[in-house]
DNA sequence: TGCACGATCTCG
DNA sequence: GAGATCGTGCAT
């Protein structure tokens, strides 16, 4: 299986989000074991404009790695229990992220960490070189549907935008 | 320095 | 339908 590499995530969060349905995460745990997991839902995330997304309120340090460009793993928690795991897209300077939602059975991107053992250690963490985390290459799949994004009523126009991607099984 | 709230899930 | 639980951003 082919690594995907730093030119597959310099692209626009809509078009990686769609494409990285099918493909596979793999999780090399502590432990030695590793898993193998299959993306069945993500979500787009645009920066600077879309409300929806933390970059829109700035550069911050909780959001500074989603304008180094693609590539690399931004995480963050949410209602005091949850990491999030997403994955920064686009170019520098272009805050762009794709939030994971499922993974094979496993809906929900709060279980996703969970399953995954995400933390905050994982902030910043290069998909193209870490030892523990990253993704491979597999057919690209063009079975699947899109809908509004989950729990973002607050973000105004941006709200129904089509920005949620799942495979049909 | 304090406070309200969120890209969620689980349990009644 | 409500609670768990805490970092972040914005108001004092």
């Amino acid at each position: 299986m082919k690594k995907l590499d730093e030119n597959f995530f310099r692209r626009d969060a809509v078009v990686v989000a769609c494409e990285l349905l099918g493909k596979t995460l793999v999780r090399f745990h502590d432990d030695g074991t590793t898993c193998r997991y299959r993306i069945t839902a993500t979500e787009a995330y645009l920066g600077g404009e879309d409300l929806a997304c933390h970059a829109s309120k700035g550069r911050t340090p909780r959001t500074e790695v989603m304008f180094h460009g693609g590539g690399k793993i931004y995480v963050y928690l949410i209602y005091g229990m949850y990491w999030m795991l997403n994955i920064v897209t686009g170019v520098e300077d272009h805050p762009q992220a794709v939030l994971i939602c499922g993974l094979n059975e496993v809906k929900g991107s709060g279980r996703v960490g969970k399953l995954l053992k995400i933390d905050k250690s994982f902030y910043g963490e290069d998909l193209t070189g870490s030892t523990r985390i990253w993704l491979e290459d597999s057919e690209t799949y063009t079975n699947y549907i899109y809908k509004p994004r989950v729990g973002v009523d607050y973000a105004g126009e941006w709200k129904d935008k089509l920005w949620r991607f799942e495979t049909l099984d």
